[in-house]
DNA sequence: TATAGAACCTATAGTTACTATAGGTTCAAG
DNA sequence: CTTGAACCTATAGTAACTATAGGTTCTATA
């Protein structure tokens, strides 16, 4: 009962996502080709939004444009099993942590620096936070 | 008594950065065109090895190169004061912290998708989190 | 001093995931 | 039938580098 049509501005909509963005994902193969008017304009289907949005909540969770690909072969392809789709969010989620610690420390940084400035109506030279900025990294030891 | 003078290869050693980046810093204009030698190779002193330092440690602290620009006007103009750069030490602290918030809400999406998968032995059209992947997108009701 | 090869030089293209632009065509409403 | 919104393709721009190509200079060793 659903034949509905749309256009790649209605599909768009639907999905919150700009219509520059659909052409990109049929450049680079994440939407199909789709069957067109005798004009040129793209037609879409249900099965179109539906894809587009599994695709932008994908990316939306912070997978990357490849593993979005992999992700639809499993559902694309027969044979495949809940189990490959479970390992690829669970390491995702694993990725978004270290994200996440890498922030975390990075504010500790920014958070200590601003405490260690009390007034800040020193000039710039002697502004701890300057100071700390100019030391030296890790890296010297090498 | 710290005359001494570096290749552009000796102070990207000294500075964890690569040469390439050290290249592209001079033609966005974060580090300054150096002297050279006759045959032209970049002749850098001190004043270099720091303010790469400084340069880099800001983008590790997650600071835009804009951003390191206008940290930099303080440090190279006269008449600046610690409160300029506290402000924005402050600013990019709530920044990181957004994102922090961001990411916490991505990872709690993914983790509750993992625990309704309970076997991963099924089929991926049965699938819990391939279903949530499915879901349209809050822009739906626009 | 001659020479080999490491390090340097410039300029350009590639990366990621889009977004924006230009210049032209088609569609749908009145 | 006309008008203007929506569509089309192709190309360039974004951020912050990284990589490549093709050529020159520096420096250590024979």
């Amino acid at each position: 009962m659903n034949y509905e049509k749309y256009s790649i501005g209605q599909l768009a909509k639907k999905t919150a996502c700009k219509v520059e963005t659909v052409h990109y994902y049929e450049k680079v193969g994440l939407m199909p080709e789709p069957p067109r008017t005798e004009g040129g304009h793209r037609i879409y289907s249900l099965a179109h939004v539906k894809r587009l949005n599994f695709i932008r909540r994908s990316r939306d969770l912070g997978f990357r444009i490849e593993q979005v690909k992999e992700l639809l072969k499993f559902i694309d392809e027969p044979n495949h099993y809940c189990g490959e789709v479970k390992a690829m969010a669970m390491q995702q989620a694993r990725v978004v942590q270290e994200k996440i610690d890498d922030l975390q420390r990075l504010k500790s940084a920014l958070n200590e620096m601003v405490t260690h400035c009390a007034s800040g109506d020193k000039p710039v030279d002697d502004c701890p936070i300057v100071d700390a900025l100019f030391t030296e990294r890790a890296a010297e030891h090498y």
